[in-house]
DNA sequence: GGTCAATACCTTGTGCGCAAAATAAATACT
DNA sequence: AGTATTTATTTTGCGCACAAGGTATTGACC
């Protein structure tokens, strides 16, 4: 079989892996999501909160590596659900911070133990973990880096 | 910092890796696809009639890892745009066999570099992208047969 | 000081992704 | 044969994912 003919095999393709992987890790999630009443996308802005608190949405764009116009609606949500504030900044007004509430601060106990339970579904040694982390940061890093060159 | 919360930071979170790596990759179809006026999702399906032509929409799922509410829709697209017939099974009547029609089987051609130049915007080695699909295959097939148990 | 471009964010529209429920045909059971 | 269960697929509803376009505020430049 020639190359290219090879490389049209789904079963050859990374990207099918990858993308079927992901989906399949948030199908994970769900069950682990459920009793705090978020999704996965949810869980990684609550989680940048947690590790900076008040921040413009900017920063959650940057650190959750979520769309702009996906996170609008997502922090519609979490408000409605009274785990996060909007308020306008004051030095720019263009700017909405993004605070916590009690309650949204408070679900970070409940959480804890989420990335270890998750961990745990897999068969993979911490190493292969890291391993696979530092490839998929690599692929992203190398994407990203070009389309913004485009 | 404790285990729990060193776990609990977004840049030591494999799964963070792999949904923006995941997003990003599709992302970078998108131009490549264009061109054929394709989706992600509806390339996995044109591959997977590529190479079993003919065949219900219950071996698609399986091919394509894509969920069965999930392919119905993009199904009637692919249609729409007369890439693929759809019709019932002369055994069981309660299959549709997906069959590619002439326009749908000669895109193949026009789609053979797209594997190609995807790898190019990366940086990785053939091993590295070799390592990264079977990290992800395994965590998937953990992820799945864990789930179908439940 | 007024214009213009850049920045921060929001809105709209299309296409998944998937759980849950519905439909309909085949098979199993009695 | 008649009923119950299983199987293949569709439908519904909600929440992203993201491109493209819009609004409002800021800062740069003349």
């Amino acid at each position: 079989m020639s190359d290219s003919a090879s490389r049209m095999l789904l079963r050859n393709q990374l990207c099918h892996s990858l993308y079927s992987a992901s989906n399949a890790m948030i199908r994970a999630y769900r069950p682990l999501l459920e009793p705090l009443g978020l999704t996965y996308p949810q869980y990684l802005v609550m989680l940048a909160l947690w590790e900076h608190d008040a921040v413009p949405i900017k920063q959650l764009v940057e650190d959750t590596r979520l769309d702009a116009g996906t996170l609008t609606p997502i922090l519609k949500r979490l408000e409605h659900k009274e785990l996060i504030l909007r308020h306008k900044g004051v030095e720019d007004e263009r700017q909405w911070l993004i605070a916590l509430t009690a309650t949204g601060a408070q679900m970070r106990e409940q959480a804890t133990d989420i990335p270890v339970k998750l961990f745990c579904l897999t068969s993979m040694t911490p190493e292969q973990a890291l391993a696979l982390k530092q490839a998929a940061e690599q692929i992203y890093h190398d994407i990203t880096s070009i389309q913004s060159l485009l």
